[in-house]
RNA sequence: GGAGGAAUACCCAAGUCUGGCUGAAGGGAAUGGUCUUGAAAACCAUCAGGCGGGUUAAACCGCGCGGGGGUUCGAAUCCCUCUUCCUCCUCCA
């Protein structure tokens, strides 16, 4: 959520740059009106209670005295249903006024290039030699399903489409992507492991942005208020939802290892093969609470710590800085980070790094103290995939592949996979 | 799933039956001070924070006794509902 302060004093400049965005503002036309509305209703049913208070006080004292108060009981009488038809109105006017800002997009920060399409993202850093092959590339989907360790057909006859089983080796790769890359991020990044639940009610949701705007993209468990989490980003940062942290554990980060699960609504037909796009995938997320005056390098180490998975595990790859139109709902700034996916001879999503400033920690309340007896400020937190395990694994595998249908396991994962050094095809 | 019990400020805890100087007793912790060579102990003092309205800033006002509704002139106190925790039974990885 933006300051509403902040708005009221310069909502022209606050509006030009939300129409760079590729988002629907809503009725952010009414936001004069409404928060006009809303503070004279308040000052008006405020008069009201103070009176009610005052005069409430007298009766008690006439009635301790004994004394007759009917004459201010009735006048009372007709003050409380002023108050209750008021406050009914406020009711109506905030909850419009609370909608429409919950609706509303995180400003893009000045270093945002403005853009309309992914065309205008800006490409800020190449690693890796994209690999040369002297034999047919094959899609990581034929690759796994040829080496007998991912089963796209079976998951659709026991789930649906965009599942997947992984067997034998294949699991085992996914296991050992996942510890490698908990293990990197806690022992050499600093941050603190977490195991997340991986369902979460509504108000977590609507901390994190998910809701009420995205609803339909996330899955919800049939005559309850649960949903299924998209990403751990929600459970992990909601991890300090109402409080007021003390400012010495700040930057804080936690790196969450969880299935992440995604409807997918409105990507029918797109990446229907392969691990692209699924329902369900496995991340390894990081999450980071800092100081307002730090977050933007707290984005470019997050950054690097991504980037660093993907180094170690010599996987060509490209940094991009999104544009106005490509940062999403919540993000003040992102860096995308694709990989090279040599069967589709481009690069693919396999990180997204955000900096949401405070537009998080309005919506879950999340705040800090400077010192004892400061007033309490609100934390910025960050995120990003360190990595998407999925992807990876596609990554992994067409990246790696031999002449022979073979995949060479990388040299940092081999420990994680029992010494091995080659996934091969099954002799039988 | 069944039957009970509980939720009060940083922590513990009175008040709830019998609605009205309780904007919340009393402890503890914390902070400041006296004393002491220093510390401890003792003693004194301070100790809702927060959110919202308002203001140049204040003053001032409103809301807060788990959350949300309701009854009432008035609710921590009565009613409804939800959540969480505890005990017992049942079930279970």
């Amino acid at each position: 959520m933006l300051d509403i302060k902040r708005i009221r004093d310069n909502y022209t400049e606050i509006k030009e740059k939300l129409s760079h965005r590729n988002e629907d503002l809503g009725t952010f036309d009414q936001f004069e009106t409404l928060d006009q509305q809303r503070r004279d209703l308040i000052a008006k049913t405020e008069v009201l209670k103070a009176e009610r208070n005052q005069v409430s006080e007298q009766i008690a004292q006439k009635k301790r005295n004994k004394e007759n108060a009917d004459a201010e009981i009735a006048h009372m009488r007709k003050v409380g249903d002023d108050i209750k038809v008021m406050d009914t109105d406020l009711r109506d006017v905030e909850d419009k006024f609370r909608d429409m800002m919950m609706r509303l997009p995180n400003i893009p920060h000045e270093s945002v290039p403005v853009g309309d399409t992914e065309d205008d993202n800006v490409e800020v850093a190449k690693w890796g030699d994209i690999p040369a092959f002297d034999f047919e590339v094959k899609a990581h989907w034929d690759l796994g399903t040829d080496l007998n360790i991912i089963d796209f057909e079976r998951a659709a006859k026991t789930t649906g489409s965009r599942f997947v089983f992984y067997r034998g080796l294949g699991a085992r790769l996914e296991r050992a992507l996942m510890s490698f890359m908990m293990d990197l991020h806690s022992e050499e990044h600093g941050y603190e492991e977490m195991l997340p639940p991986v369902i979460v009610n509504r108000d977590s949701l609507t901390g994190t942005g998910q809701l009420p705007k995205f609803e339909e993209d996330v899955f919800k468990l049939a005559d309850t208020d649960y949903f299924l989490i998209p990403t751990a980003e929600v459970p992990v940062t909601n991890f300090f939802r109402d409080e007021i942290l003390d400012d010495e554990i700040l930057p804080k980060g936690f790196s969450a290892y969880s299935a992440s699960f995604r409807s997918e609504a409105g990507s029918a037909g797109r990446d229907t093969r392969g691990l692209i796009r699924q329902h369900q995938f496995n991340k390894v997320e990081l999450v980071r609470f800092v100081k307002p005056e730090d977050s933007y390098d707290e984005l470019e180490k997050l950054t690097g710590h991504a980037e660093k998975v993907l180094q170690l595990l010599g996987l060509p790859y490209r940094k991009l800085k999104m544009c106005t139109s490509d940062l999403g709902f919540t993000a003040a700034k992102k860096y995308d980070l694709e990989v090279w996916i040599p069967a589709q001879g481009t690069y693919r999503e396999i990180s997204s790094c955000s900096n949401f400033e405070d537009f998080q920690t309005r919506r879950a309340n999340i705040r800090f103290r400077r010192e004892a007896g400061a007033k309490p400020e609100y934390v910025h937190t960050l995120n990003g995939s360190g990595l998407a395990i999925g992807r990876t694994v596609a990554a992994l595998l067409e990246n790696y592949q031999q002449a022979d249908g073979s995949v060479v396991i990388p040299e940092v994962l081999r420990p994680y996979m029992g010494g091995k050094e080659v996934i091969q095809a099954p002799t039988k």
